[in-house]
DNA sequence: AATGAATGAGTATTCATTCAT
DNA sequence: TATGAATGAATACTCATTCAT
């Protein structure tokens, strides 16, 4: 093979997103280091020169992952301009634009858990933004209630989990966004943006 | 090695029960059939005599140990001497204490997605059982709103998953409880007895 | 399984032949002891009350197979009314016809050098008999032209070694018959009949 | 163990070679890949680094085998010194040196096929050159006369299939012989040397 | 930074055969 | 004669990781 040299962090970047795009496609346990450096062309060794081991990929994929939708978020937080509820929104539109960008729904990826490190950094790290977003005080500990429509979310509408028929999905996305509304103390209808991100069904 | 002719039904379970008793100590990944095997003194080869494969031990794990949930509340619900709440009671307590015979709280194997096999038995097969003893109407849509709270909390008070403090997961759990009260419109109090279930530490 | 208990001749039988079918459907290293007695419904034990291994249910069908072709041209060969090359023909016309019969050419079986064991034999016992129809004076040798003549042949028309075009199959089997005549000294065309045994196509 | 780096194809060459020795000695089927690597020293992985099923490295030792002789007997067609029976002479003997180096019978191999394998490549690649080197027109046939001789010889005159006795097969090694000078229309006593390939014994 | 040959522990699965009943 | 649960040795192949160059 021929030796090509690259700057070490190009050359990581390169690396992770093979990986990130192999173990979409065949689950990690499945996916080897080999098929790895294969895809990319380079030995063996190198993987192990960026890596201490085939799990810290997974790991660098999900924090990077989550780094990316906190920082949208974060950027979203700041933006003195918008209302809170502009802000969620905002906040939903970026999420789903990230998930769905090619090979970075990784909520996909079959193996080691991977669904649950997300779902944990999920609760832990982004929902204090979302609850920071939607501004209001903590007397109705709207902060739970985020918390727990996040974690019911992501389960339920796990398409991997749960392959509702159409039909069934879109009620329970109704139920969710006005169960939310309610809860939440809004008027119906403020929280229509989320049905993209849920996925509904047209 | 001694050979010792059990009734299959017998030698059948006594695997299962090493198994599960196995993949709860080292995690279903690193518990070999020889592991299996060993622990009960008998060859390699019955146990794919009773089993076509590792994988199929830990389905039949999960099915036998939802068939005694369900069990129990079939039980029940059948009992016409029990009110609407009382049901559910004896329902949380049952879950309750079945969880907490030696070995038999599955929740806690990790390997294969164990637990999104549990969860997603638990929404289909056990949820509308908890929605028949609730018996309320469904205009209010309490279906959906239990599957909600179950999901959410087999998510938050997952212990392997949070390892929340006893401050946070208390605090958790009292606002869980008050707001499925609230949402589903019983007096406050009424579902005290979820406290044990979902983990509360004194 | 409910028992059923048969004379031991026929239940040997019995698992002959669904042995052979395995093997011919299977090969014999692919077929496994509890494929045969379960295509029958006996148990795996019976087996081996019939037969010390299943080694020996190979060895068994090739010699009955070998003694179906025996008998039938020893049948030929006291036939006094058939002249010399009459017993030829009919010889080979007997072994066409059981080979054709339904997994009985065992030729086919892939496995431990079934072909190889039936070759010896057709060489040590089948050889002389037709040497033997053949009747003439060995002052040519014709023993060991008709030999060599048996050997090549199952060699070279073995469709499963040499799968030649019909044109290449046709060519070589026409040069066989008529070097076959010249080499034994009978007139062209006395050995046409051997076209169909050789697996002529039209 | 220590690591001992080599150049691959030298690595390759050992490996085969060891499988060579060990599957003469106990047969493709009895030999484990275990074996081989123990004999030379080297991990099970790295067996598997050079071929990518132990049935691989027999087909790779029939081809490097048939290679041999191919080889040999190419240079010697090319020789234009040589008349046509002394082609055909140098190539026995060239034949007879091959099987008589220590561990290059493979013919002795026993196990799947390995002999049909040897035989289907020599009826295809070798017999045109012997054909060749005969040189005469193809009037009489010459080409299938000599793949009959050759697959009628390989059979016959292997001792594996059929243990003669010295007289026998000094016997059928005198008919043989002057058969095929008979039937390619040579004078006797041109093929003497086809005895000592075929094992005559003093 | 990079190579790629080498390691070696790991492991599920197969199956002929045995034997208590 | 027959059952079928039980044995246990056998083994090809995988793959994360290492390391000499």
């Amino acid at each position: 093979m021929t030796r090509i040299t690259k700057a070490p962090e190009e050359r990581k970047e390169e690396i992770i997103a093979a990986a990130q795009k192999l173990f979409l496609k065949k689950g990690y346990l499945k996916t080897t280091v080999s098929d790895i450096v294969k895809s990319i062309g380079v030995s063996q060794g190198i993987f192990y020169y960026y890596f201490p081991s085939k799990e810290m990929v997974i790991d660098e994929i999900v924090v990077r992952y989550m780094n990316l939708h906190l920082t949208e978020a974060k950027k979203i937080l700041e933006n003195a301009e918008l209302s809170p509820l502009m802000k969620m929104e905002y906040m939903a539109k970026s999420q789903h634009k990230i998930n769905n960008r090619e090979n970075l729904n990784i909520h996909l990826i079959k193996g080691v858990d991977i669904h649950e490190r997300i779902l944990h950094r999920l609760v832990t790290d982004y929902v204090p933004l979302m609850v920071e977003a939607f501004g209001k005080d903590n007397a109705s500990q709207a902060d739970l209630k985020i918390e727990l429509f996040v974690a019911a979310s992501n389960l339920l509408f796990d398409p991997g989990l749960f392959p509702w028929s159409k039909e069934e999905r879109n009620r329970r996305i109704e139920f969710m966004i006005s169960f939310m509304e309610d809860s939440l103390d809004v008027s119906r209808g403020t929280f229509f943006f989320y049905r993209e991100l849920m996925g509904y069904l047209e």
